[in-house]
DNA sequence: ATTTTTCTACTTCAAATGTAGTATATCAAT
DNA sequence: ATTGATATACTACATTTGAAGTAGAAAAAT
């Protein structure tokens, strides 16, 4: 798997949201935020089907789109590539580098409830 | 601040490592396992120049390069940038998201550790 | 059947990135 | 002062990314 480009990301995450079998108009209507031209959209949707993280389907006169690669399997690459490029692969130095620009209590306790949770299956 | 290429980020690390006022020569040794072509650290050294990230000093017939942002500072602005990017800006997603390639229980304790540590200064 | 509408596929373009070659300036040696 | 060695600066080039225009196919309307 490779990482993707911002803009390729932002439409995956748009087309994970709204499930498989997306139409084209749905994701646009997402997207707009970014305030990108009509035909935009249309490009990173056929960068991400050449890159093999969705499929089209033809209905009739417009296409659908599924995610290939699920949001749960992308994380999972992408948070590992992350703390191997800068972090030594240690979880911990990455949350020390956040706690650098503060971390809200609640932050922390979600934290440790995670950490409490994942301890919690070692028995 | 941006995020910088993979490349040149390799470089800023070897620069990070070697403290400042560093010489190319020594740069280059460091970034042997590369197996880039001599002068394609110069290239990525002139890029981390202009974009601010080196200063160079001119020592006689060669030239020292110094860090213009610590590697602290780079981190915490890079580990938020991560978080923004995928995570919703929530550590404890990003953390959720690590699990599932599995954590050693050595990576849970150093960040049970640090838990502990940062939340000590709650008080 | 022809025209119009509406999608989609194909093409284009500039900037950034990965990578390295060539030219030039500078220092050392004669 | 000239030549030779070296390090650096400048240039080059393919690929990727960010962004969007245009042309063509399919469906709808007449």
């Amino acid at each position: 798997m490779k990482r993707l480009p911002d803009t390729e990301l932002e439409v995956l995450k748009a087309l994970w949201t709204l499930g498989p079998d997306t139409a084209r108009a749905q994701l646009e209507e997402a997207l707009v935020p970014f305030g990108w031209a009509p035909n935009t959209v249309n490009t990173y949707l056929k960068r991400l089907e050449e890159k093999g993280f969705v499929s089209v389907r033809r209905e009739g006169k417009s296409n659908r789109y599924t995610p290939l690669v699920s949001r749960e399997e992308y994380l999972a690459f992408d948070s590992q590539a992350v703390l191997s490029r800068l972090y030594g692969s240690s979880p911990r130095n990455f949350v020390a580098a956040l706690a650098r620009n503060g971390l809200k209590q609640e932050e922390l306790d979600d934290l440790q409830a995670l950490l409490d949770e994942l301890n919690g299956g070692r028995n």
